[in-house]
DNA sequence: CATAGTTCCGTAAACGTTTACGGACGCCAA
DNA sequence: TTGGCGTCCGTAAACGTTTACGGAACTATG
């Protein structure tokens, strides 16, 4: 006798009556309900998933997709663990488990979803490192699996969706450094399947022209998103005839190696040139200090979490105002590594 | 109608041979099968988790248990990404799947595993950031959940582990900067929870006694095992009246802010002290470059897989002679970072 | 006392699979 | 023809829960 039934035996009362008990339903006595409590903690009773689930619909789980290798992501590595402590927080009130489907660099991340989830795994799923063609979005939609993402897509299919707010990164970090009397400005980007990079190219492109500057194609670096990608960037960026004055980096990771290039070159950040970068746990460890966009991961995180919370039929009088299809704001650490200034002549 | 049912109906076939069929069993004919297949893909019929689980009483989960925020692993970001994806390797070939059990850095671990696990979800499980007292460990093996640690721990219960070789490391490190000439060794450890902590210091004074020397209790530094931490103690080490020559930093991002605290105070890796420290990303973006320990981790995730399955009688044909109990070696890769040698006078 | 209402509990069906069992059918040898 | 054997398939039970339904016991009301 395993299970629920043992539990009913050792008591000697019926398994709905245990049941009840334990899901705290209002028509089991106070009494019972105390033992059953107490029996249950007592053979380390546990109500089994699969079966819970089976008779519900339903799994209490909620999927974070990631994707291992930086090189995919272009997200430092505690990003999304950041994020993820904030969803987790939301969830945690609200007795759902989290778990992270971590894809593996490996592996195709659509068939890895459709692996996973097709079989009613989780009944709902938050999509990080979205790509510019997701069929992620596509098959989840069709499944009617609630999910969101971090990261628009071109493929959106009506889903709610958080992201970065690069439209602003790209406008204020152009503004300041035009203000700054550079007119040559370099801009980076990571390689063609991921979204931000076209829409931070072309709002870097706009606010350039806001100033009667126009973006030179050869000042957009092209690189993977980690440290290496930055290393390299650096070396394309000093093999230039003519050097631009000044860079905006779009990803965490790659200051880094930007930097190492540079200093390789006795090319001094904040004196020869100007950088702003995307903050990290890193980031102020560099020297000179990193000027840097800076976000709150973990409100991110709790954001996400309470619009997934929002399409959930079951949850959503919780939550019925969102932050859906927000972009979510980064604030602006001054540092020295932007600290040149080009006087005109 | 939903579900196998559906389809069946769909084939005006009946549900059991239409689950043998999906299953391969032999006794079903092939042309059905073929039939069985493509029905099944046309409708996107994908067998129920809950219900299959239930049936069989297994879910082809397994569960590889981490933690978020590095003040608590210790280890850098990318490393157990890296060590996740050797793992996913070898699963993939026997069709388990992979979640990651994240831990939120605001909850116990050993609630949260209690919470994940024991309601049957994983079939196997594999821990890491183990601490010195581990109730995660007597939890799976009371309730008789096959698992395997990444780290040994004191409440170790005969299950399989594998961990690092602080041992070696210890040895060689120490015996390499006796060689230089260093009599004055520091090195570092984590908080008192984590066992490695203890494993190295104890080596390391081996190592030293070898040589005549005794570890000195002021040199070693206790932290966070982060960046931060790392900062903190070149402060304090900074601090002390007389200086040690040499360092040994047992975890591997520590030594960016061990770096900037140095810089700050215009003291030279390699110059003006000997720094050996553990492989990161970043390690090689450290000017100068770091003299490290680097290990495979993609190679030990494969390692951890398979002697995971090893224990699982469902697979342990598969794998008789596993890697299990044995201490991962590590490689010292050369940098600058210890070029200093003291000439005794 | 009769009736209605409340409180609590037991019964049994249902969720979607897998699989043991047995049966139908065809083939071959005696 | 009979029996045995192999191939393929249908039937139904089982996995561990939750929950709709109904009923027993008790209380309150007239």
């Amino acid at each position: 006798m395993k299970g629920i039934r043992r539990l009913a035996q050792h008591l000697d009362i019926s398994i709905g009556t245990v049941s009840r008990a334990l899901n705290g339903r209002p028509d089991v006595n106070e009494e019972t309900r105390k033992r059953v409590l107490a029996a249950a903690k007592e053979l380390g009773y546990v109500p089994n998933q699969s079966g819970r689930s089976l008779r519900q619909g339903t799994t209490n789980i909620i999927g974070f997709m990631m994707q291992t290798g930086t090189e995919i992501t272009g997200q430092g590595d505690t990003f999304f663990m950041s994020v993820f402590d904030g969803v987790q927080a939301v969830f945690a009130r609200h007795k759902l488990d989290l778990v992270a489907l971590l894809c593996s660099s490996q592996e195709d991340p659509g068939d890895y979803l459709r692996r996973v989830v097709a079989r009613g795994f989780a009944d709902g799923v938050i999509l990080s490192a979205t790509q510019r063609h997701d069929p992620r979005v596509e098959f989840l939609s069709e499944r009617n699996i609630p999910f969101v993402t971090l990261g628009r897509t071109l493929t959106d299919a009506g889903q709610p969706w958080l992201d970065l707010d690069f439209e602003g990164m790209a406008q204020s970090s152009i503004h300041r450094l035009v203000a700054h009397g550079h007119r040559r400005i370099a801009i980076t980007r990571p390689h063609d399947d991921v979204n931000l990079g076209y829409v931070f190219v072309e709002h870097c492109r706009e606010a350039l022209a806001a100033h009667g500057l126009t973006l030179d194609e050869d000042l957009i670096f092209r690189s993977t998103p980690n440290e290496a990608g930055g290393y390299q960037i650096g070396r394309d960026l000093l093999a230039l005839d003519e050097r631009p004055t000044a860079i905006v980096l779009i990803n965490e990771t790659i200051a880094i190696g930007f930097y190492q290039a540079l200093s390789e070159a006795g090319v001094r950040p904040g004196r020869d040139i100007a950088i702003i970068g995307r903050y990290s746990p890193h980031a102020q460890f560099l020297s000179p200090s990193l000027t840097c966009f800076r976000l709150s991961l973990r409100d991110l995180g709790v954001a996400l979490a309470e619009t997934l919370l929002s399409t959930m039929p079951a949850f959503s009088h919780h939550y019925p105002h969102t932050t859906a299809n927000k972009l979510w704001p980064m604030e602006l650490v001054e540092g020295a590594s932007d600290a040149l200034q080009i006087h005109q002549s």
